[in-house]
DNA sequence: ACAAGGATGACAAGCGATTGCCAAAAATTG
DNA sequence: CAATTTTTGGCAATCGCTTGTCATCCTTGT
């Protein structure tokens, strides 16, 4: 006589369970529930019937155990509470939800260590991951990409899959915007040291700079908050600048609050143009001249890019590079040069 | 002769292969690992020697599946983009790091069926759930909490264990600020009606109001995002009150710019107090008079009172209800009733 | 020096699912 | 109607780790 197995009340159902009611065996549970072609249609059907009975959950532990991946995808960003990550975050969340996938979100808290030991320490835990703005170096990059399936975002894409967001082409535009404004000086403030975008940013601002010839300051490095601003605002004021292109709005803003605190009246003395279009932008005072683009796609992106690495059967081409558009979002925070 | 297992170079090593080259078996390093006491001291760090030189990461799927805890709490957050929440996931992320647990993130997006699904699709892979501003009616919260550990916060602690942020109690802050300085006619600006916040927030607003005999007005439902905020803020003014108390301050944001739109002056023509003392309050134009509360700590204690019931033996006291207390900031959106 | 008691670590049975292999059943064909 | 192919579904091994049981060895006390 088969044993019947109790069923305390607090017990999850396992597979067992829906064979059971079913009357099959669990190797037929599963493969109805995970490969439907490979079983008889009316017996799917039963099947089915029973785990909804039973309110069956497969176990996702049990399931990775064999297979060895977790359907689950970690998502590192440097610093949760900066809105910039909001979209990227959402955008990721959605396409992995929508392929079954699970997110992991980590905030690195803008160090590299801890970067990397979350990168270590997750490698069993997560099938891929999202690095956001990683601060770490090219060769801790390369070493964890050598070890796992990672998709950068704003990142060299020399070293591994990368969504980019093109904000060196806006900073062209930037400069366009303020040179069209009559301003001659103008001040790149700096965001960190260890940023890759932060690295683009300057450069465009150089290039596009000295073939402008204009005459040019930089401030920094500066953590990107806006509790950063009010530094930032009073090294930038002393350059004699007369327009600021801020490394991200988060430093922009508070450079905003502290120059209305010195009474140095934005646009007027000063123009100062942001980068990345965060949720606050639009609404600060002045509302910030910034640099947009569609940072929820870049999320998206991303998530695709890696879901094509880890299903290839599934996966389309397989891009290495991704660049997101970027335009320049005039508001209030530009006005001509004061003469 | 035993079999040598061939390391193929991609493999994560496994407890075997620790435990070969420690020269134990695999349930000694097992416990070496887990249960230190249970094993001699130098085998202990032979073990760990051995672990650290293979690099050797437990798989937390395999652990999970004989223990049934997968060290994983989910929290469940109607808006991932609302700032409102930053300071919770922060919160929450910081302890359950510290407890050892990893964090699920997941953005219902403010609907109670997703909540309600997540709840149920998650049972397996989560240990607990933290419900952060839930909108589930009180019957599905019960039956969810019959059926997994979970926290909410900002909800009836009747149903689970609960952390409130004492808003109601700010309310009354409000309405005396306001009306020390004139105001006789006052508006709420209400949020959505599933919020369990939002009912209470009207409550003491009606209770206050009756008790000091102001002339009152409610406008609402409106959805917690800026670009809600032109609506009420319309729909405010057509009352003819001389101030808001408005449900969040994403929404009192996006009043303010509205205002500013039609030419209505804050505070000269209308004053206007937001909740929740969010990102963008302090730069917001004019800054913002809000509730302020420790958010950060409210997902700190959450995720504590959670983990206390997870986790009995070392739990302190398991409260089922914490009051985080709040207290009004006033910055420029109140001032003196038009006269 | 010997018995009692403790500490230690090996063995093996699960945990819940997947999957290769193969037998039974059904469908197709000559 | 028999022979062959295809479909279907059961058995059992396996994934990596935990843990109960128990033999062994080392301490102690007398």
């Amino acid at each position: 006589m088969a044993e019947l197995q109790l069923q305390s009340p607090g017990r999850q159902p396992t597979i067992r369970d829906v064979a059971e009611l079913a009357g099959v065996a669990t190797s037929t549970v599963s493969r109805a529930l995970s490969n439907p072609g490979r079983v008889n249609h009316v017996t799917r059907e039963r099947i089915e019937e029973a785990a909804a009975q039973l309110n069956y959950i497969p176990s996702s532990q049990a399931r990775g155990l064999s297979s060895g991946r977790t359907q689950t995808v970690a998502v590192l960003v440097p610093d949760i509470t900066n809105p910039f990550y909001f979209d990227i975050i959402r955008g990721a969340q959605h396409q992995l939800k929508a392929a079954g996938y699970t997110q992991l979100l980590v905030d690195t808290e803008e160090s590299a260590e801890m970067e990397a030991d979350a990168l270590q320490k997750m490698r069993r835990s997560a099938d891929g991951f999202i690095l956001a703005a990683s601060r770490l170096t090219d060769a801790q990059l390369a070493e964890a990409a050598a070890q796992q399936p990672l998709v950068t975002i704003n990142r060299a894409p020399a070293i591994a899959p990368t969504v980019v967001i093109d904000t060196p082409s806006a900073i062209i535009q930037a400069l366009e915007h303020l040179v069209s404004l009559g301003h001659t000086r103008i001040c790149f403030v700096g965001g960190p040291a260890t940023s890759w975008s932060n690295a683009k940013r300057w450069q465009a601002f150089q290039e596009e700079t000295t073939e402008r010839k204009l005459t040019t300051f930089s401030v920094g490095p500066f953590a990107p908050k806006t509790t950063s601003g009010a530094a930032a605002a009073d090294a930038a004021v002393h350059t004699g600048a007369t327009a600021c292109i801020v490394f991200n709005d988060l430093l922009a803003i508070g450079m905003l609050q502290r120059l209305r605190e010195r009474g140095i009246r934005v646009p007027d003395d000063m123009s100062i143009v942001g980068c990345d279009d965060i949720f606050g932008a639009d609404f600060c005072n002045p509302p910030l001249t910034t640099m947009a683009s569609p940072i929820e796609q870049a999320g998206r992106v991303a998530v695709s890019m890696l879901l094509s690495r880890l299903n290839p059967q599934y996966g389309g081409t397989s891009r290495r590079l991704a660049v997101m558009p970027t335009h320049l979002t005039v508001r209030a925070s530009t006005g001509a040069a004061p003469s």
